[in-house]
DNA sequence: TAGGTGCTGCGAACGGTTCGCGATAGCGTC
DNA sequence: GACGCTATCGCGAACCGTTCGCAGCACCTA
């Protein structure tokens, strides 16, 4: 019996399934990849290749960058992980779940969404462009109801 | 009597209108700023700075690029011009109008539509979110009918 | 436990954009 | 018209996020 998630599952539970992933594509689990692992399982949310490399302000092992954004790049082509870009900014990382992104303008405030709730706009899209449209690279943009409201601007 | 158009209008029909503008403001209309203007005119689409700068591949007159960014910077505070950012890549200016856009990651196409044909797409994202989104900065992304089609993949 | 080879960590380079600065030239004023 | 104020130019250097090249290291399999 498990209870019901709050959020979309992610796609690998543990870095232990990952380590498998990894090693079946003739990869290896080096000290370095282990790194950016435990940051994004401990970070669970949108980071930077360069928040990553900085173990999250110190609080987590430190490790190169170049070498964190071609481990990313691997871990992507696994399934593990995945990234979006919000506006300007660098890329943001994170493990890969059924999600996509709204964000605001106004605020600056993303909201994680599971797949699912969009599939309404989806369908506007597809009706009136043919258009299969994904919201998990390059999110909705707009303004998010406090900042687009009557009596609230700014 | 007019004609139709097929697409949205201009917010500034001619150089000599945005000239006004300029001027209204405090500004000049230089040189090197009425290059931007002819080159946005005469491209009538998405253009980068690069290929501002470079007048088109050098059909028209050339000019410095860090010149070229400041007067897209100032153009778009005039509501002259505006910005999209497609994927990776530059940033693609164009002339003011009522467009938003879509864009394929497949065969990377990019498709121009009045913003009025988005209404739906809006309202079912006010309707799920709260959220008053906005394409014309950061299009739809998505795989257009070609490329998501049943029998034509790739 | 040894070997090959995938990966690291460093530095340099990249593309897109912004900044600093002395020189230039629009434009309102006389 | 010429004058002068100052917005703007054009150049170079710096910036940020990301990628690349390379010599040496260490994971994994046999």
């Amino acid at each position: 019996m498990t209870v019901a998630p709050r959020r979309a599952a992610l796609k690998f539970e543990s870095v232990d399934d990952i380590a498998a992933a990894i090693r079946d594509g003739g990869g290896r689990l080096t000290a370095a990849r282990r790194i950016v692992l435990d940051v994004l399982f401990a970070a669970d949310g949108l980071v930077s290749a360069e928040a990553i490399a900085g173990g999250l302000d110190g609080r987590m092992m430190t490790s190169d960058l170049s070498s964190v954004y071609r481990n990313l790049e691997r871990l992507e082509e696994l399934g593990v992980v995945r990234h979006v870009h919000l506006d300007h900014g660098p890329g943001l990382y994170t493990l890969e779940r059924d999600t996509e992104y709204l964000m605001c303008e106004g605020c600056r405030r993303v909201d994680p969404v599971d797949a699912a709730r969009l599939d309404d706009v989806r369908s506007a899209i597809r009706d009136a462009f043919g258009y299969h449209a994904r919201f998990s690279h390059f999110p909705i943009v707009g303004l998010c109801a406090d900042c687009a409201g009557p009596r609230k601007p700014g």
